[in-house]
DNA sequence: TTGAAAGCGCTAACAA
DNA sequence: TTGTTAGCGCTTTCAA
């Protein structure tokens, strides 16, 4: 099939290869008649516009480009899914990279970004960065840059996350409702600060009703539903009393349910659990397992949405950054109700 | 910051620039003198290679568009997961379409893919989708095309399948073991033959166990979770005798399983059930979920091997299309597991 | 080993 | 309302 262009229309309605660019893009000057002719040949010789040689000479693309750590976290499919969908009824293409949580990985996709030319891009930064050169070129560089929920506070860019201390917070004053004393944290020193401001929002809940923050309480480590399991196969050695379990996240917080189950510890009554990102599956499992919601759709569509502001405004990051907080919102499930709160 | 381009570069060093283009692309006639010289002056300048410019000129690109109902499925997240990442090892970007299952919106992307010159696409139908001409243009222009899970067999495309009639049969195989003897199977007409062929599987397996196929138990609809509860109350409302589900689907098994524990069916006890998909959460939920694994890794890893193969080849679409398809497995969860099986 | 020059398919300024 | 022309940044052929 021969490539069909512009000027093979023209040609064949015996006019100039720039009116038939005019008329594809409905410049006001064309006449109807003129448009209309266009279009039918187009159509007829099933013509497609060369978004490349178009890109290259208006100097702008619309393509954006996203960067998650994985597709495989439902809570980042989840937002892209978001962030696609209104970006795509905006016009614009989406460029996927996945960093799989390395750094080199992100720094050649957002290279990449830049070298395709993208319009802007959306990020998520992988758990090992630590050095943020990529991200500061495309700041550079003078293109949109947002970051939704693992942002990087120090580059001054906008972003879209949740607000992880009040979470922490909540998520920890609902268990000390419940009756809940001695509760355990797991949280981990990786990533950029969100799991501190959780650990945060659990040391004031704790302290604002007045119970001790108990530092053997507090794990620090990594998060994955083996690292949940093996918390609590740690407690019980090194034979540690609690009531509670706040997980930095739900699939830490799912290895704990299960090892608890494992141990015929009942749940609630005895120990109660708490997640953070309310994962497909904690409203799934037995017990129901009570979680922070982050509001991915609400995440995806307000980074969308800021997102096109960028992309319209001018003197983008002469301006204080804006930044998006979403309030996390509480779901109790069973894991942490017990029925004596009733 | 200004664009710097192989001028620049060319410029600065007193050399013509398509010399400089030579030895950004390591060409064999160029003198290691003049291409240290260049990629110095390049990183100092801070160069980037256009791709738009790079592409256009030399009449390919190395992007190729995926297209997917949706990445909040994880079934398609993981193999988006899986195709990304050798993709993107073999020096491919991702254009990234969800199709939402509709139609409409898959043709959009198609159009999107084909007008940025992809070199290919990858796709799952949409559950929509009847009219396959937007398909059909892909393959006219001979760029490499190619299904995974939803194909559609009448295109001769090459495709990543599961062997879904072998699933519908180890599925119900297992249930008839396991001593279940009325076994309902919830399918649906749309989309692509997959389902049919879960179907021919089920009646297979039923015929060959001598158990008469009763059409009352085969319920044709939708599938969603939703859906799933709805079949079960269906049921109940028509006083059909069931011991058994097969749902064509983890999140329709799912629905029959939650609304089966609403009417305080023992499972597996009084009824068994099972998906298929092996979606994240079916290993997580009490009792877990027995289904069909797909192996999704897999599935993604073999379609982006395939499509390298693919995008290699010369006469692409002249010889028979290879159809790769993959062997599901069975996973047993309490759902489908009678203690007394022991 | 390097340079000169053409041109990929389009947009947009200028002219008619 | 339409045509002419330049050129985006690169690859690639031909010549030196």
């Amino acid at each position: 099939m021969k490539r069909v262009t512009i000027h093979d229309i023209a040609k064949e309605l015996n006019i100039a290869f720039s009116t038939v660019a005019r008329a594809l893009n409905d410049h006001p000057a064309i006449s109807e008649a003129t448009k209309k002719a266009v279009r039918e040949t187009a159509k007829r010789l099933n013509y497609r516009q060369n978004k490349l040689a178009s890109s290259l000479r208006s100097g702008h693309t619309n393509t954006i480009g996203i960067m998650v750590p994985s597709l495989d976290v439902s809570f980042f499919s989840s937002v892209v899914h978001g962030i696609e969908k209104i970006m795509n009824a905006n016009g614009y293409s989406i460029l996927l990279y996945q960093s799989n949580e390395q750094y080199k990985s992100e720094k050649n996709g957002i290279e990449t970004f830049l070298n395709s030319r993208v319009a802007g891009i959306i990020a998520s930064v992988a758990k090992e960065t630590t050095k943020f050169d990529h991200f500061l070129e495309i700041k550079k560089r003078s293109i949109p840059l947002l970051f939704f929920d693992r942002a990087v506070d120090e580059l001054k860019v906008p972003s879209v996350t949740t607000d992880d201390y009040k979470g922490g917070f909540i998520a920890t004053e609902h268990l000390i409702k419940q009756g809940y004393k001695r509760i355990v944290h797991i949280t981990s020193g990786k990533n950029i600060g969100i799991f501190n401001e959780r650990l945060r929002g659990y040391i004031d809940a704790l302290k604002l009703y007045n119970i001790p923050v108990d530092e053997s309480l507090i794990l620090n480590g990594d998060f994955s539903l083996e690292f949940g399991r093996q918390c609590i196969v740690d407690l019980r050695q090194l034979q540690i009393k609690y009531d509670a379990v706040f997980a930095l996240e739900d699939y830490t917080a799912m290895g704990v349910l299960q090892q608890l189950l494992t141990y015929k510890v009942r749940v609630p009554d005895e120990v109660g659990v708490i997640g953070f990102a309310n994962e497909a599956f904690t409203a799934l499992v037995t017990p129901g397992l009570s979680t922070i919601d982050q509001q991915t759709t609400q995440m995806g569509e307000s980074s969308a949405e800021l997102f096109l502001e960028m992309l319209k405004s001018e003197d983008l990051y002469n301006n204080l950054p804006e930044r998006v907080v979403l309030d996390p919102h509480l779901i109790v499930r069973s894991s942490s109700q017990r029925l004596s709160a009733f």
